[in-house]
RNA sequence: GCGGGAUG
């Protein structure tokens, strides 16, 4: 089983999610780690449906949900927008003591953010006892997504203040959602602190800066962020 | 051997 999943994993991460179910189907004592892989399998390739065929598969053998099977299925309903689902996931967290766990906990910010509620999103967060990185960048991307460029920059800051670094994904989440003049500003702000840090000379980083000033209608901006690369592709 | 963040 252990050697099978790694496979079916490696199939899937691939995009071969055929052959991943037909090893799937192969293997007789399916356990809570194989089906886990296959649910976060399909989620992550925007499969939602088929995930949760396998997961009502799984409660069908009699195999329990963990809290890995459910960060799985918050991002699922994130995804979807389905939030009354994610609010029953919430539930059941809650009863097995699985919002405790920071991954479940970021994945249920994820969940209620991407359904529109960025206030339920936002308590979660305020609660949580350790907030890491990620936990970070998960808020300030939803802000960012939804067009609340303030709220996103402010906890952009917020985050250097409790001597945690952004890194290229807290970034690319602040400026790849920029794409007005208002937003222009926010651009300029976050293109400043990180040209002060390591990431100032990423290529990759310099790129998203470029799209992101033009997009805010800035091609002059744009090209003082290409001069200042120190290397460019 | 499985789970949380951005863009491509």
């Amino acid at each position: 089983v252990i050697v099978g999943t790694a496979l079916i994993r490696m199939y899937g991460v691939c995009g071969c999610l055929k052959e991943a179910e037909i090893l799937f189907d192969r293997v007789s004592d399916k356990d809570i780690i194989l089906w886990n892989c296959m649910i976060a399998l399909y989620v992550e390739h925007k499969k939602s449906s088929q995930a949760l065929v396998f997961f009502h598969q799984m409660l069908g053998e009699g195999v329990l949900p963990n809290k890995v099977t459910c960060s799985s299925l918050l991002n699922a309903y994130g995804s979807e927008n389905e939030l009354a689902m994610g609010k029953k996931m919430h539930a059941c967290c809650v009863g097995s003591n699985y919002e405790l766990d920071m991954v479940v906990e970021t994945a249920l910010i994820y969940m209620y953010g991407k359904c529109g509620c960025l206030e339920a999103a936002h308590l979660l967060f305020d609660r949580m006892h350790v907030r890491d990185l990620v936990a970070w960048t998960t808020m300030i991307s939803l802000y960012a997504q939804q067009e609340h460029h303030c709220k996103a920059l402010q906890l952009f800051s917020q985050l250097q203040q409790e001597s945690l670094m952004p890194d290229i994904v807290t970034v690319v989440g602040m400026i790849s959602a920029c794409a007005s003049e208002e937003a222009l500003f926010i651009c300029k702000q976050v293109h400043a602190c990180v040209m002060v840090t390591k990431l100032a000379s990423d290529t990759v980083l310099g790129n998203a800066f470029i799209s992101a000033f033009n997009k805010c209608g800035s091609l002059k901006e744009a090209l003082t962020c290409f001069e200042q690369m120190t290397k460019r592709d």
